[in-house]
DNA sequence: CCGGAATGCTTCGAAGTCGAAGCACCAATC
DNA sequence: GATTGGTGCTTCGACTTCGAAGCATTCCGG
């Protein structure tokens, strides 16, 4: 570890012990573990990166068009991010993209025939990375766990922090 | 077309063991949220980035010189992303690196002074923004059990695929 | 000792991400 | 109806990452 909790107590700051740091930094490496993992297999499969597979998987599951700051949303942290996978994406003829007719600003996304077909392609192979990866070195309670664990923290921090729409300039605290 | 959505689950997103999918999504938002912040406190308070931190930390926590591969080890997934990585943080002076006497393909790496002082510096706002983000929605107990769920996941990880160094051509078996 | 294969690192080009600036549209006010 | 400020999206430039190709060195079989 970089320093006993006796070193960064000598910072002036409270230590978080060696224990959570190893926590913090297990749970980074395995979850880019896992991410690479994925990103291989969507690459190979559908010929998409993590985030046009985060995009497309929403659309399709939102039940409806979506404007591009609800697609935005959780997925890229910058608006310039979604304009140009979006870009991709309707190239590839796997989204569609029209003006709002209550908010001309507004540009409603709608995922395609062809795009929900290759969700349903990659979907298994990528559910079966998950597995070998991750799932089958949870047992059940593992996964219980694990599940009531993250959503908490999830949630908590989609409370935090604004996300992809930041006040332009500043926001009066609600 | 797109123009009835509600039927976009009927058009090909089969429901692929519900439960786990909501653990992996979880799972995977909630280490970009806290990743993304731990990125806006590096670079706000050491000017770096979370690769480069990485670096440093490991380099600090190792002891001694490491070479090129093995800095990379679990952090970059090429070895060109170093050897870019490792130049910034050579002209900023916080590394020096030198070839190896043993082998003079290695190069090797040290952190310097500097390179100590800053980790030592941005380490207590790092740990301060993942304990607010992460341990303080966490009871010891999760604690432990998250910390014995990731290091399993991780170790199993690291077993299956290959890491920085694939072999270059193809790999016989064995 | 010699030659071919493997290894360690770097260079180069392509792709993706972000933040800042800019354009078009909506809402509120006069 | 015109002006002013706020919002939605895109464009642009800088930066980072990766994979492939390349160079130098080491290892191994003869």
């Amino acid at each position: 570890m970089v320093g006993t909790p006796a070193d960064a107590d000598a910072g002036g700051v409270p230590a978080l012990g060696p224990r959570q740091l190893g926590v913090y930094f297990a749970l980074m490496e395995a979850v880019s573990l896992l991410q690479h993992q994925v990103e291989q297999q969507l690459r190979a499969e559908g010929d998409l990166s993590y985030v046009q597979f985060q995009l497309l998987a929403r659309l399709a599951s939102a039940g409806g068009d979506l404007t591009m700051t609800q697609l935005a949303d959780g997925v890229v942290y910058s608006r310039s991010g979604l304009t140009y996978q979006a870009g991709l994406l309707e190239k590839a003829e796997l989204i569609t993209r029209r003006p709002s007719p209550d908010d001309e600003r507004s540009t409603l996304v709608a995922i395609t025939e062809a795009g929900l077909a290759l969700v349903g392609r990659v979907l298994p192979g990528h559910v079966e990375v998950t597995r070998g990866l991750l799932f089958d070195s949870l047992s059940d309670d593992d996964l219980d766990h694990l599940g009531a664990i993250m959503t908490r923290v999830r949630d908590h921090m989609r409370a935090q922090p604004p996300r992809s729409a930041v006040p332009r300039k500043r926001k009066p605290s609600g």
